[in-house]
DNA sequence: AGGAATACCGGTATTGTTATCGCGGTACTA
DNA sequence: TAGTACCGCGATAACAATACCGGTATTCCT
């Protein structure tokens, strides 16, 4: 009932991964990921882009944990979803 | 392996989707699911808080579709939690 | 050299949840 | 009667988050 994700979807994914990864810096994933109050193999896959679609809250402490702004992570997503053929996303 | 969500979180929840309710103000549903590329049924599960934790994308294009920021919504959900026990979310 | 600790990676498995579709029901409006 | 807008429940494939395993590279200590 539920469609699969598309290639640009993935990649969008793989993306939005690539930016937490820039912002962790030197830190190292274990103590990003508790600072953000999940598991280290999460982090790690949605880093990897593993997880295409993570959670709304689980974006969030990252992004708290990380000190970057969730407006302008979506912003670069969006733009590449835009140069990809997706309205929104 | 994965733990079932807890009360408040399900609130926290709620409370997202009372947010993006009323940013909608007069607008219909399905006008402002188009806009987000979403359905109307997953939409009004959002607003009325039956779907706890929805996507990072999904939040992402309902805010820009109603012209809110997702670090204000954060923010105002990460309060929530605060007083409810939770590090971060 | 040998051993231990840290940090990241890839794959597999599992349970809970998302996002979608469908049906019927209610209220308001023309 | 017809149309719009919202609601609640049921069903289902796809996905999220977690844990476990082994492997690789680096660092540190003996």
């Amino acid at each position: 009932m539920r469609i699969p994700l598309t290639g640009p979807e993935r990649e969008r994914g793989e993306l939005l991964g690539s930016l937490l990864r820039q912002a962790r810096g030197d830190r190292s994933m274990a103590e990003v990921a508790t600072a953000a109050g999940i598991s280290a193999e999460t982090l790690r896959k949605i880093e990897t882009g593993r997880i295409p679609t993570p959670a709304f809250f689980t974006v969030s402490a990252l992004a708290e944990a990380l000190g970057i702004s969730l407006d302008a992570l979506a912003a670069v997503c969006a733009d590449h979803s835009a140069r990809h053929g997706r309205l929104a996303g």
